[in-house]
DNA sequence: CAGTGAGCGAGCTTCCGCTTGACTT
């Protein structure tokens, strides 16, 4: 018998239905050995030399992979193609004591029969340079967190923590709000004239359309304020239209890749409003029963057996048409990619949403309709759009205007047949009917209307723009983008407010002081040198020791001089009106404490009265009662609308009510 | 399910990334 060692319990089972009996096949759970939990656990003195433990938590699955591999005739590894899997590899070589050339690692991409065969066939060794490569990753981490966690306790406050991938995270809420804040809007105008064609005494109903004002004397035009438009418009109502020039296109609309990680969670955000967590938790029962492939990944890549199965469904339900020439593949943009595994895609594509309804949980169902229609649709033709663009010359006594009209209309649908994005929805609104016309045609002028508008603040993060980021970033990984979210929310350093995030004191008071005296490590480009340093030493271009020390040196120099030089800074809170009840003489504040939000007398700790904060909404009122609305949370920690007269009045919504 | 803050200085907190399953509603 052989032994075969993966890391996810499911893909023992998709294994073993490929492979005969002769095979064995177990399941690390993911790492088995780490630094250990209570302290540093590297030697900084002896080239970092880390000290590894057994997880206490996978000791039953390390007990299961000794047992087996002492009835083995041959034991492979088969460990994610990556840096962390390879890692794997080499700790359950050591934990099995399998020298190292009786090692038979083995990789493959996708969970498919020749593809295993393949992989069996051509066993390699451990890729050493790549396990030092996740080593430095991993000490330089556990030195940033656990050097810099303590000195928070010190400086600001006991329990705090800071790392490479949350600290940088929780800098662009607080950056983002500081620009919020700082933000002037500014006043502009927009010109819109409603026209139709000129008809020499003959009246016809031609439809009219809307053209907005771009250009004054070949110049794009800026409307500064009321007196401005005033002007332009007066102009405008004088003025001669005619047709300048029309430009009718066909344009072809490309689907969109099929699923990674992060743009799940951020589809699944937009779409059904569910949060990185639940897509996740919803994800991995789909991935255990058997319906999608691997659901943390950063891959685009399909497999080809796949996507064969999928042309043969796509041209028998919706016809040729809808069946390119050859199948679509996708580059995935980020450079930290390690494309370990497939894109997220139904793992038997006849199967649809509603087939296994009564396998399925809702949530469970709706994201696999999600998940399917993504990946089917990124094998179809593209959408046929006809976009017309039209130029109107508006000629005053002084000056030449130009104004624009755009639409387009779907000609052909192709992969949006299956896959509406929502974007295209809004842009309905452009797709009015646009009349026959052609240059040098004249125009009559209907109605002008000036509007005035104002420039935008930047919006605040929610979960799916701040994914997002941090993938551009290349911040983070798909296992670790929704317990980062969790975790800078568990910290207090921002809150989630109808979607949005917003830094909280603490939180901002903790970004500062990392800015201030670690500005390298919360640079938004660390992780990226990071990342290049890591590739030199998996190209085996350097090794792994001077690397870190590199980075060590200086940390510990200023980590030194920061913790004698750094005064404690204190959090600020915010004061409410109210009288303390219990002195009579300090005012309210809120605090952030281990639990969240709470109210304290300011003359702590001459007064030591706290109650719990509750959030008043400002200018709504319950529509039972018509007492106050506060927000309230959870045991699980969800936002949700009360009434503050609760229990007499038990309204209560997840939206925020009018 | 109560409790949170400071400092007293007992013993404690903390990272990122890989994987599920133990709980509860």
């Amino acid at each position: 018998m052989n032994l075969i060692i993966v890391e996810s319990p499911t893909k023992c089972r998709t294994l073993s239905r490929f492979l005969g009996k002769e095979y064995k096949i177990e399941a690390t759970m993911g790492h088995i050995r780490d630094l250990p939990k209570k302290k540093l656990g590297i030697d900084v003195e002896k080239d970092f030399r880390p000290q590894y433990l057994l997880l206490p938590q996978k000791k039953e699955a390390i007990k299961k992979i000794k047992d087996e591999s002492k009835k083995a005739k041959k034991i492979f590894l088969a460990t994610d193609p990556d840096r962390e899997g390879e890692s794997i590899a080499f700790h359950v070589a050591y934990i099995l004591k399998i020298k190292k050339d009786g090692v038979s690692r083995i990789v493959f991409h996708e969970i498919t029969k020749p593809a295993i065969e393949k992989a069996l066939a051509n066993p390699k060794k451990i890729d050493l340079d790549l396990v030092d490569a996740q080593q430095a990753r991993r000490v330089l981490d556990r030195l940033v967190g656990y050097k810099l966690s303590p000195l928070l306790w010190r400086k600001i406050r006991r329990g705090l923590s800071a790392g490479r991938v949350q600290s940088v995270t929780v800098r662009l809420i607080v950056d983002r709000e500081r620009e919020i804040e700082k933000f002037v809007p500014e006043e502009f105008w927009e010109i819109w004239a409603k026209l139709k064609k000129h008809i020499g005494g003959k009246r016809e109903d031609l439809p009219s359309f809307l053209a907005k004002l771009v250009k004054k004397n070949g110049k794009v035009i800026k409307i500064e304020d009321e007196t401005q438009a005033k002007q332009v418009v007066d102009e405008l109502k004088k003025a001669n239209y005619e047709i300048y020039q029309v430009e009718r296109k066909e344009i072809k609309q490309h689907p969109v890749p099929p699923f990674s990680t992060s743009t799940l969670q951020q589809t699944a955000a937009r779409r059904l409003s569910f949060s990185s967590k639940r897509t996740m938790y919803a994800a991995q029962r789909l991935y255990e029963k058997g319906l999608i492939t691997y659901h943390r990944t950063d891959s685009f890549n399909l497999a080809i057996a796949a996507v064969e199965k999928m042309r043969q469904y796509i041209n028998s339900t919706y016809g040729k048409q809808y069946l390119p020439e050859k199948p679509n593949f996708y580059k995935t943009k980020s450079k930290v990619a390690q494309e370990a595994h497939e894109a997220i895609r139904p793992t038997d594509v006849r199967c649809q949403a509603s087939d296994i309804q009564e396998k399925l949980g809702r949530e469970e169902q709706r994201l696999y309709d999600l998940i399917w229609k993504r990946a089917v649709a990124s094998q179809m033709t593209p959408a046929i759009w006809d976009k017309t663009k039209i130029e109107t010359q508006a000629t005053s006594a002084k000056n030449i205007y130009l104004l624009l009209t755009e639409g387009k209309i779907i000609k052909f649908d192709g992969w949006l047949k299956i896959y509406r994005v929502k974007e295209q929805e809004s842009e309905r609104v452009g797709e009015m009917e646009l009349p026959e016309v052609k240059k040098g045609d004249d125009l009559n002028l209907i109605k002008i209307t000036p509007k005035q508008k104002f420039t935008q603040a930047p919006p605040r993060y929610t979960e799916a723009s701040l994914i997002k980021a941090l993938e551009e970033k290349g911040i983070g990984r798909p296992s670790t983008y929704a317990p980062i979210i969790s975790t800078i929310q568990g910290r207090q350093y921002v809150e989630k407010m109808e979607n949005q995030f917003h830094p909280t004191p603490l939180g901002t008071t903790v970004n500062d002081f990392l800015v201030e005296y670690f500005a390298e490590i919360v640079d938004y480009d660390f992780t990226a040198k990071m990342e290049d340093n890591l590739d030199e030493i998996a190209n085996g271009k350097r090794k792994w020791v001077p690397v870190v020390k590199d980075f060590y040196q200086p940390f510990a120099k200023q980590l030194e001089g920061v913790t004698k030089v750094a005064e404690r800074v204190q959090v600020p809170t915010e004061v409410t009106e109210e009288k303390c009840p219990q002195c009579k003489q300090g005012r309210l504040v809120i605090r952030i404490g281990k639990f969240g939000k709470f109210l304290s007398c300011s003359r702590f700790p001459e007064c030591d009265y706290t109650a719990p904060h509750v959030a008043k909404l400002k200018g709504v009122k319950c529509p039972e009662c018509g007492g106050d609305v506060v927000i309230k949370k959870t045991r699980k920690g969800k936002q949700f609308y009360g009434c503050s007269n609760y229990p007499d009045c038990n309204w209560a919504s997840w939206r925020k009510p009018k």
